[in-house]
DNA sequence: ATCCTAATGTGATAGGCTATAACTTTTCGC
DNA sequence: GCGAAAAGTTATAGCCTATCACATTAGGAT
């Protein structure tokens, strides 16, 4: 959070660390108002700095999305290992998957920021956000803690992934709202991690017997 | 397709059908380039018409997003009914599932816009947006053809709409192309609709059982 | 210590976009 | 055929991204 300190200078002229300065106030800026809320220049104003300045850090606006997803994902990560080891009665791709959801929804304009299209899609480029991103599927992996069958165990792994994306998504229209208020968001992607979990250790145990 | 001819005039001074002219001019742009590629101005510029005329039409960009979301549910529910209709081996919600999956990624620059963020959040104003998409809910409830307990169908329909949904979104972003190329999506969505189908199933019965 | 270069910041500027205001031309109902 | 409303136009303001040429500072090599 404090990460406000310059590392060296004051002196008016050289802010001191405008680049993890633009990345933090970028952050609170998507808290709010999503991706589209980061503007450069205003960015510039906030900071007391001339509009151009930013564009020494990064080479255009993209490039500035892609520097703070990097750092959303790596909060994520520290939440989701939160959540992983804490103790619960459930289980732990429940805790993982509960866990994300309550992310998604307190912190949704950075969730769609970090989701958002292409930031993505340029992975082996920006080694930052792609190992980020990678780190979070690990977790995943390691929440399901399920035997060695690798393939299986993957592709319930996407199939959690897309679940939860599904729920986050959703829930933040009001298409979840609907006419059925006692079912909550947790209740729903619960059931749909029991349901693929279930399915993971039957399709397992089917495997084995084959073996 | 063809919908390019206006209605009366054609003299230079009035456009005739503007306001049909931009929703399917900013329907091809978002084809490409999803939501934020579609620009009030280019689109005057594309249509030969001077750049503050389509503001006649519609109040803000915002508008004219939500009308092009609008035509976008319907194309998308005429090709879900199509599938729901067709013959398969499949299921009909099955059907409906890889429909909508492959509309989502051949189309999905337009998917984005008719899922974006708020477009969905204003509800009963827009009610043009706002009934076709309670027409597509509509259409996967019909898929689910299960029997009459409202509550648990509802709920299932969430499910697999999420599912859908978190399929799609990742697709587009190369998360699913990961190590297992030979799982496609396409398997990978019939598996999470094959799972919650079976789960309502189940809870049907027991829920006859307990009746 | 001093110099010299690279890093960082500034002012000026171009161009695109949204949106509003005031004015003009058509259409259409009466 | 007239008069108001609908639909289009020019002009303009304001925000934003991005680039250019120039100014200032930091810090290592001499």
């Amino acid at each position: 959070m404090g990460t406000r300190l310059a590392r060296k200078p004051q002196n008016a002229y050289h802010h001191g660390d405008l680049r993890d300065a633009l990345v933090h106030a970028a952050l609170r800026e998507a808290e709010l108002g999503g991706p589209e809320a980061i503007s450069i220049s205003a960015l510039a104003k906030k900071l007391r700095v001339s509009q151009p300045a930013p564009y020494r850090h990064f080479a255009d606006r993209e490039a500035l999305l892609t520097a703070v997803a990097a750092e959303a994902f790596r909060q994520f990560n520290t939440m989701l290992r939160d959540a992983i080891d804490g103790p619960s009665k459930r289980t732990k791709i429940s805790r993982f998957a509960q866990a994300a959801l309550a992310f998604g929804q307190r912190r949704h304009g950075i969730y769609r920021l970090m989701f958002a299209s292409r930031v993505m899609a340029c992975s082996p480029k920006d080694s930052e956000l792609h190992s980020a991103a990678m780190e979070t599927f690990g977790l995943l992996l390691e929440a399901l803690e399920s035997p060695a069958v690798a393939l299986l165990r993957e592709r319930h792994a996407l199939q959690i992934w897309a679940a939860l994306h599904g729920v986050v998504m959703l829930a933040e229209q009001g298409l979840l709202t609907g006419q059925l208020a006692e079912t909550t968001r947790e209740e729903l992607l619960d059931d749909m991690v029991a349901q693929i979990k279930l399915s993971l250790t039957l399709a397992i145990k089917a495997a084995e017997r084959g073996r």
